[in-house]
DNA sequence: ATTATGTGCGTACATTAGACGCACAAACGT
DNA sequence: ACGTTTGTGCGTCTAATGTACGCACATAAT
């Protein structure tokens, strides 16, 4: 098979089997060295850089397609994930066009003389936007079959993209960051046991400033939410921290008690 | 035309202008001597109650389309009206079949003998949820074609409701709560003017709880979002209580820093 | 006149967030 | 060996905020 039958094939499974009128779209944040990520793809035979989506399978929850989209891009399952808005503006999807693309790529001809209405294939979307928190070190980015490269960037370096994606990335970290002050995060960032630098870390990377160490100690404990491990050194002192660990069940309890979205 | 022709005609205009696999539904709260209520509709040839929803015209933006569908249900525009959750559980549409509600209102055999493949007319949907705050005299409350009846309902006294649709109010109230945190909330609720009483009214029936009268007062004038006016007594004083006016820009300015929709 | 009621405004206390001081132990340099 | 530096745990102080409640005053009813 060519590169146009391949995509004929693609297409007719999306078709088929998908949902139309509605994709979604994933603002994976990973974060590494006290810089914060996000996971970007290249869009396939151009220089214009998007965020990685996916669509609902017919037969699929809405949330279950996110987390398979996020299992597709970076080979992660079972992480912080979280709707934070759906995207409906008509002109969301300015300066793109489908046929141009394809023609781009060559692809329009091969496409049309297999007797494809390129247009059918192809209408608006309303777009369901989704973060995800995802431990950088783990995550195999994958591009899918519409991109060419997929790829972290330092958040405040992120360039224009395609869309509305930078709104998107805009108004997850917004909606993450409020969401920090009612909930616990880490579960799925750190290793299971850490210090109390390596969580304030992460907080002061997602908040985007510095806090002060003695009143995240308080905060943080005050949650009940870590308890913390006995270490090697012989007396109880310092210099080696006392590494800590995530309760489960108040974790999730808290997680619950504020979130109660039924998908 | 008969009513199997008026439905047909209905649904071929549907199939041809609106998106597919998109509907939105709307929580419409309406408020009322100290009650908080909710804008429900009667399923046609049914005693099943729902919320009143929408579908989005193929060139409408999203936001759009839900101003549309509530100037429908209530005559009114230009009111609060926010997102707050897209719902794409497959099985959200549980003991519900399109077919059999056609059968039970004598127009499945009609419209076959029309020649229409009701199956393709439709399909599991992803549903955006609105909610609106509207004021209760001043909605003219009008069933859609769908719908037998429209009528308020008490908010603790709302039944079993079709599909996910009491999780949609549960979820709807819970982030109106929230959200008057840190929001200012009534423009659109109370008359040009009103008095510091009524107001607080409003509070207290959005919240479930009685608030004190002198801290309220405290915490209203520190938003800076209320001018007071001049009253009729001659002297300054009490028994007729001074009427209030929301500044409109300070208000405005409130709405937007806290949100930054894009649609 | 007296009492009850509604209204505007003030005070007092508890809780919380934020800034910062200090003690102690390990690691390092000389 | 010894002082210095660094990382860590824990305490104190202050400002801001939410909440409970006291009080003065004017009208309306008795």
């Amino acid at each position: 098979m060519d590169r146009s039958e391949i995509l004929l094939s693609f297409l007719k499974d999306y078709r088929d089997h998908y949902l139309p009128s509605v994709s979604l779209d994933l603002v994976i944040f990973g974060f590494h060295e006290g810089q914060m990520k996000v996971l970007l793809i290249r869009f396939k035979g151009s220089q214009d850089w998007l965020l990685p989506g996916g669509r609902v399978r017919k037969d699929e929850d809405l949330n279950e397609a996110a987390y398979r989209s996020l299992r597709e891009r970076t080979g992660l399952e079972k992480l912080f994930l979280q709707q934070f808005q759906t995207f409906g503006k008509v002109d969301r999807l300015t300066h793109f066009s489908w046929e141009e693309t394809l023609t781009k790529m060559g692809l329009k001809e091969p496409l049309e003389s297999l007797g494809v209405d390129i247009a059918s294939f192809w209408s608006r979307d309303i777009s369901v936007g989704y973060y995800a928190l995802v431990e950088y070190t783990k995550v195999n980015p994958t591009p899918d079959i519409m991109s060419d490269e997929c790829q972290w960037w330092d958040i405040d370096q992120v360039p224009q993209l395609l869309f509305d994606h930078n709104d998107m990335i805009r108004l997850a970290l917004k909606t993450l960051r409020r969401q920090l002050s009612y909930q616990p995060i880490g579960y799925n960032l750190l290793p299971e046991e850490f210090t109390m630098s390596e969580l304030q870390s992460l907080y002061e990377t997602i908040l985007g400033r510095k806090l002060d160490r003695r009143n995240f100690y308080k905060q943080i404990m005050n949650y009940d939410v870590l308890e913390r491990l006995e270490k090697r050194p012989t007396i109880p002192a310092s210099k080696a921290p006392y590494l800590y660990r995530f309760k489960k069940e108040r974790y999730e309890q808290l997680l619950n008690e504020e979130d109660l979205s039924v998908g």
